[in-house]
DNA sequence: AAATTTTTTAATCAAATGATTAAATTACGA
DNA sequence: TCGTAATTTAATCATTTGATTAAAAAATTT
């Protein structure tokens, strides 16, 4: 009796677990299951559970990456007990795509309004591409060393993420390049040189930030004003670059 | 008397261990037991059973880091039973340390002859640097994602490590670049900015490769070549750079 | 208010992991 | 060649890890 009880309940355990991740994505990107809290930063009491795991999660493998962050880490760095993430989310894999997913979402979306910005010329977007940059990096400073380590070994989920995302601005971004050089504006350089070099000058100083620090000697007061000033030094750089005089053949 | 022999055994067994790393290092550092083969690049036959481990702990502590590096899987890339690495080398984290040290020694030593040469003008120390750079980073591409990965989570074993090897480089050049400045031949410019710029426009492509090759639709072959080319752009760039007029204040 | 569903909890599980053990094998020295 | 030391092997261990389970608690529906 008491076993027959205990397998009916079994049963319905088992039913839960594959609707869980599917209704944790939809939730995710819909909000329609629970309502955003009226404050704008909604404190961690005001969460939901799965609210919560995200957070945690998001946090924690940003930071660390993937082999290096526990289930456990996530349960305790959230306050909730540890077999919740397999209800919301099934596997630490699971909740570790949508991590990933929607951390690179956000590295691209800094420079997409921007570029494909037709209004603008492209000294104004670099401009505006390098402060955007400067202070969501101030914000997320382990978003990029995230996104370049999950790139290495990921070759196929991101692979198709970036190839929708960044498909129009890159034939957007290489017209408006190939054009300037051809009348003349700048002196033609392959795209490729020029992304290297504005993520090079902009985004690099935050992933080797504490290499930087340590041979320069420069503390963590010292790295913002830095960053502070690279918001006007790098769009002079980059611009500088673009004149300056190559010995390559013109017919690249 | 069977268990007093396995008694006896066991103690010569346990004193053993403790000398195993020791003796290890030693061994590492001086190469005195067993000499070097007569070929420049020893095949995996000629190895001693304690460069096998290193060589493949080299490889994949560097291309995966700790946490999602096996010793299993050190083990197996190298040919040999598990339990060697814990005879050789105690545990898994000693010998990552060995690993950490060299590589970022290796990193540290292709920046440090060329800093130190007082024969030569800060032009030529570029050229020099950014040469030697992306040569050697041409053959061990994984080397600066690991030194960054590993930088970030380890404060003190290389810290300290960069405190008394960079040290006598940052003095040098930071008065180099400071006189240049002092002198009108370049715009005064912060050491720190300097250093950002030429790693981030030297090391940073390999570091951000695969994300580049992507954003750029752009394959290995062509990544090759543009590094190349880069050998001569990444000293003008940087020469036009310190040359661009800068709104800051000229007291910096 | 009772029935049902959903969420949470704490214990447990199965597999993986770094490390240890004891015996066998190989290398070295007398 | 024998005795001893060093190296290697395969099994085993103790702990950790992601995942599962069953019961309790909370929330929702009737």
């Amino acid at each position: 009796m008491a076993k027959a009880s205990r397998s009916s309940r079994t049963k319905q355990r088992q039913a839960h677990p594959s609707k869980g991740p599917h209704s944790a994505k939809a939730t995710r990107n819909t909000g329609q299951r629970r309502a955003v809290s009226p404050k704008d930063t909604p404190s961690r009491d005001s969460l939901s559970t799965e609210e919560k795991i995200m957070q945690a999660a998001k946090k924690l493998f940003t930071q660390n990456g993937f082999a290096a962050t526990r289930t456990r880490d996530i349960a305790n760095e959230a306050g909730i007990n540890l077999a919740l993430l397999n209800y919301y989310f099934r596997s630490k894999e699971k909740l570790f795509d949508i991590v990933m997913i929607d951390n690179f979402r956000q590295f691209i979306k800094g420079i997409s309004i921007h570029l494909l910005d037709g209004a603008t010329t492209m000294e104004q977007k670099i401009q505006r591409i390098v402060t955007a940059y400067i202070d969501f990096l101030n914000n997320n400073p382990d978003l990029p060393i995230f996104i370049i380590n999950e790139i290495r070994g990921n070759t196929s989920k991101i692979a198709q993420q970036i190839n929708e995302e960044v498909a129009p601005l890159r034939a957007h971004m290489f017209r408006q390049i190939q054009e300037a050089g051809r009348q003349g504006r700048i002196t033609p350089i392959d795209p490729f040189h020029f992304i290297a070099n504005l993520i090079g000058l902009t985004v690099f100083p935050f992933i080797g930030r504490p290499l930087l620090q340590r041979v320069t000697s420069t503390d963590d007061q010292q790295f913002r004003a830095f960053m502070e000033e690279r918001k006007q030094l790098v769009p002079i750089w980059i611009n500088a670059i673009m004149h300056a005089k190559s010995p390559l053949d013109r017919a690249r």
